[in-house]
DNA sequence: TCGGTTATTCTCATCTTGAGTTGATCTCAA
DNA sequence: TTGAGATCAACTCAAGATGAGAATAACCGA
């Protein structure tokens, strides 16, 4: 057996002799899935690409992972960092995320004209903020709402859509969709969504927006009550009551729970079960 | 705006003068937690670096995603394909992997001393099967009880553990076991653990081996045989009892739910919510 | 044959859920 | 000013799910 000297003396001998570009070329981008809620509808952040390839359509916030060049001119960076700075770039604001998790690799062949790419997608769950796109220096941005995007069961869109996305774009969107609906059953993250302090029902609407269906309220209500640390009570209410009557609703913030025990399911997932 | 055809002249154009090689290098790997239940114990399936760097130390299996070369020697691959062809490849026989998903990745500047490397990490279930190591042409490849790796909370491997794992495997194996503890709390995929026809009690025996706590026996098997299209009788039953004695067992195949409705929640994780 | 082990089924108290109701509070428009 | 309608919050009640324990029967090895 070596001894640990022996050891660091072979492994700095290769390192010296490794040739980094013997390697065939891959690329690596970062895109990023941002949802928000706005209007009563989920919306994500798209950008209109403004280079080739697929210039002129809309992708997801996204670019090259930044690695050390031989000059020196760019350092490495990690893959969240990355996905911050392109969300951020492109949005043309500093968007307020109060949420970032990584969702997946996406590097079937072909799926980038240029060259072999291989991009790590991320999930971002941001608060209702003011519309991106103006003041927006680089390309267009913008908030777009899942459902004018003809999304299939694939990820596939719809014949007769017209904002197709670039890449294979619709696919990663499918599937972040996917995972942020999952997601709001068994953790807090719909708290993302709002902005503290928020009432029980700002949070109702969240998850009847992100899942696309009524909820009964009253269950709700104590739902959110009941399980330890969801929300946290201030002890204010709303200085008014809601635009179509009712009285002054409590406000709330994020309590301290990062999983849902018991979780929210979502009603009526039985049958897509198979 | 610009017609279809134009577009596409652009595209073109742009594609003849795009050169990969303007790029900083960044490599891409696959690397696989292969999870087995030997011997009422979670195992991992690792082989020993035979190159540097951290040459002689455990590894999960994986290496370079195979990609386009300048003279047309290797061609693209996809992910998932990459995942296989290591893990065949390293542990010498054809494993029988009953499930394989992507559980992330990994790019940290840093992590491979060579150069910029992003790994994206899988992870795999597979029932037990005949020890790999003997055959095996290229390294040593080895099932090993995760609990002999001394894995710490955020993947550090505790001080005196014998087997140190390269590069941030360990961290990349504890996200992989937290990934399928909690996998097996919403899905059927326990059945991947397990050779059919299997009995409750087996499936029970995997629960317990990778949550790493008894479970009552009555409840469990009252649970499993609730949760529609989780399991599926075949009529038969055992040619004898235990080993230790009992009835015979009935025998079951996997059902085709994807999902389990209601979920089989692991006991005592309320106080983990924090 | 017997003691110990295991598979399967029951019981029962407790918790959780879905659906509906009630009462109080508030906005808006007549 | 007042009444209709909406909303918040709390409550009820039946049905379903869970945790703990026990009962029964089949089977092993000694």
């Amino acid at each position: 057996m070596m001894t640990d000297a022996a050891w660091g003396q072979d492994e700095a001998d290769f390192l010296a002799r490794y040739d980094p570009r013997a390697y065939p070329p891959v690329a690596v981008t970062v895109d990023v899935v941002a949802l928000t809620v706005r209007d009563a509808e989920l919306q994500v952040l798209l950008v209109r690409r403004a280079e080739p390839p697929f210039a002129g359509r809309w992708a997801l916030p996204g670019g090259f992972v930044r690695s050390q060049s031989a000059d020196g001119a760019e350092s490495d960076e990690d893959l969240a960092e990355a996905a911050i700075r392109e969300l951020t770039e492109e949005a043309g604001t500093r968007l307020r995320t109060a949420h970032l998790e990584q969702l997946g690799s996406y590097g079937t062949p072909g799926r980038d004209p240029r060259m072999r790419v291989i991009s790590v997608a991320y999930l971002a769950f941001a608060p209702e903020m003011p519309e991106p796109s103006a003041g927006s220096d680089a390309a267009e941005a913008q908030w777009i709402p899942v459902a004018s995007l003809g999304l299939g069961e694939r990820g596939q869109q719809r014949p007769g859509t017209s904002r197709k996305l670039a890449f294979d774009h619709a696919r990663i969107l499918a599937d972040g969709l996917d995972r942020a609906r999952a997601k709001l059953e068994y953790t807090p993250l719909a708290t993302a969504f709002v902005t503290e302090p928020f009432t029980v029902s700002e949070l109702r609407e969240v998850y009847e927006t992100v899942w696309g269906e009524k909820l009964h309220a009253g269950n709700f209500h104590r739902k959110v009550l009941s399980v330890p640390g969801f929300v946290e009570s201030t002890g204010e209410t709303t200085q008014a009551g809601g635009p179509r009557g009712g009285p002054r609703a409590r406000l709330y913030r994020r309590g301290d729970a990062r999983l849902l025990h018991p979780a929210l399911l979502r009603p009526g997932q039985e049958e897509e079960v198979r």
